[in-house]
DNA sequence: AAGGCGCCTTGATGCAGGTCAAGCGACGTG
DNA sequence: CACGTCGCTTGACCTGCATCAAGGCGCCTT
């Protein structure tokens, strides 16, 4: 409402990390008009987290909606004996939280340090209703993370270890490094977490990882670091090396 | 907008299965007013297909958005290689498309003979940008969804192929009979189908099923008939029989 | 009636990945 | 400094499910 505010808006506008938003990405912004920003401005505030803190149990009362501004948050489900499977990835600009609902469906962990904006669900949900440009918004990212689900689902029920592997370092790498060979990326997940996100155990991923080296289509920097030259031959040739070549 | 239309929409209101909403559900009929079921009656056609048909194969254009009315259609991914994982499966009422999307993400197959009821891109898209009550309804929609997809890859990623078959049995006898033991439904899958979703082979489906029935919580009638007194049993003590009592 | 086909079941065997166990390096603490 | 802990790696072994193969049943066609 006052020019301070919109210029605070103004300046947002000018980043792919809108702070604004509740939906923190600039597609949106560009269809926010200068209310929706003021009452978004209003609404906010922020939290921070440290790594392998549990943000929220399943079942809590979650008071909040958030959009993820910093860092890496995983959604798990246990099993009653103790089984447990990683079924959401949250990375910057991702949206946590069911308008409507207020339970945790899962839980939420920190992988890494992570900072949420925060909005309280009754402010938020009156202006999901009056402003279509955010609810259509929130449907697109809704479906977004449905298709992502599904290429999940096929990971889980079909690709061998070494192929789970790679593909989840393949989405780390394109995440972290914007192309320009030779693809270089920290993991935000531990060999734990890893295992969580592939359905497999710790040792089986870190006998994969070492495989992978082996075969020389990535390396590890430390145990954290990983870098590739050739993505195609990491998702592809991943599993050859027939004649042993590199074990040698 | 005339008498008539009126009245076919006041009777439609009277079923769950509203014959006369994009989302074919009670709920959202209840929130839609005159008008817009009158623009949905005039944009509606419905078509059937056979089981087993390819309604669309992935990447094809989908000229159309559409509610499933009767049947049951699943939606596959298959990788390069022909390893194949169902990743959607559509009952009465699923919403079948992605608005603002023209292409088929995933191949749609009728698993049992199938009658959708289609909405032109367009004038569906139209309706959504000027509806909320409707679009809020397909947010819903497409969380619960999400929500769906992500206890499947719980499933997929944790449970043993016993667990695998017994959850898609409970969940398909609680979809064919609501309550009233014994639970009683005819399989909408065939063993093939069943396999997709479970992320199994048709050989293992096939024989979870007859060790479930050996250990008396299933009965079987034919390839595809099933029943189960105790659905409690079939999640939890699917497995025991360990001094073989059943099998003697 | 014979033959063929689709769908399902059952058996024998092999292997990918789970399980159990030991050890290593980095880091923090008394 | 010794010690414990945490995250990771590696090895040895085992098992649950895949694979390969055969056969049964219902149904259609000729």
């Amino acid at each position: 409402m006052t020019v301070s505010s919109l210029a605070i808006a103004s300046a947002a506008l000018a980043t792919d990390a809108c702070d604004s938003c509740p939906i923190r990405h600039r597609a949106v912004c560009a269809s926010c008009e200068g209310e929706e920003l003021d009452r978004l401005a209003e609404m906010k505030t922020y939290r921070s987290w440290k790594a392998g803190d549990v943000i929220a149990m399943e079942g809590d009362e979650l008071p909040f909606v958030a959009s993820l501004v910093t860092g890496c948050a995983s959604l798990t489900r246990t099993l009653e004996d103790g089984r447990t499977q990683m079924v959401g990835l949250l990375m910057p600009s991702d949206f946590l939280g069911r308008p409507g609902r207020r339970m945790a469906a899962y839980e939420v962990t920190a992988a890494t340090d992570v900072t949420l904006c925060m909005f309280k669900r009754g402010a938020f949900e009156v202006m999901l209703a009056d402003t279509p440009n955010v609810s259509r918004r929130l449907l697109e990212m809704s479906l977004d993370e449905l298709d992502a689900a599904r290429e999940w689902m096929v990971l889980l029920g079909r690709k061998t270890a070494r192929e789970k592997v790679a593909t989840l370092l393949a989405i780390i790498l394109r995440r972290a490094s914007n192309d320009a060979a030779p693809l270089r990326a920290q993991l935000p997940l531990t060999r734990d977490a890893m295992a969580s996100y592939l359905g497999l155990t710790i040792e089986t991923v870190s006998r994969q990882m070492t495989a992978l080296r082996k075969a020389g289509v990535i390396e590890l920097d430390g145990t954290r670091g990983i870098a590739c030259h050739d993505l195609a031959a990491l998702l592809t040739e991943a599993g050859d090396d027939e004649d042993g070549t590199f074990l040698s």
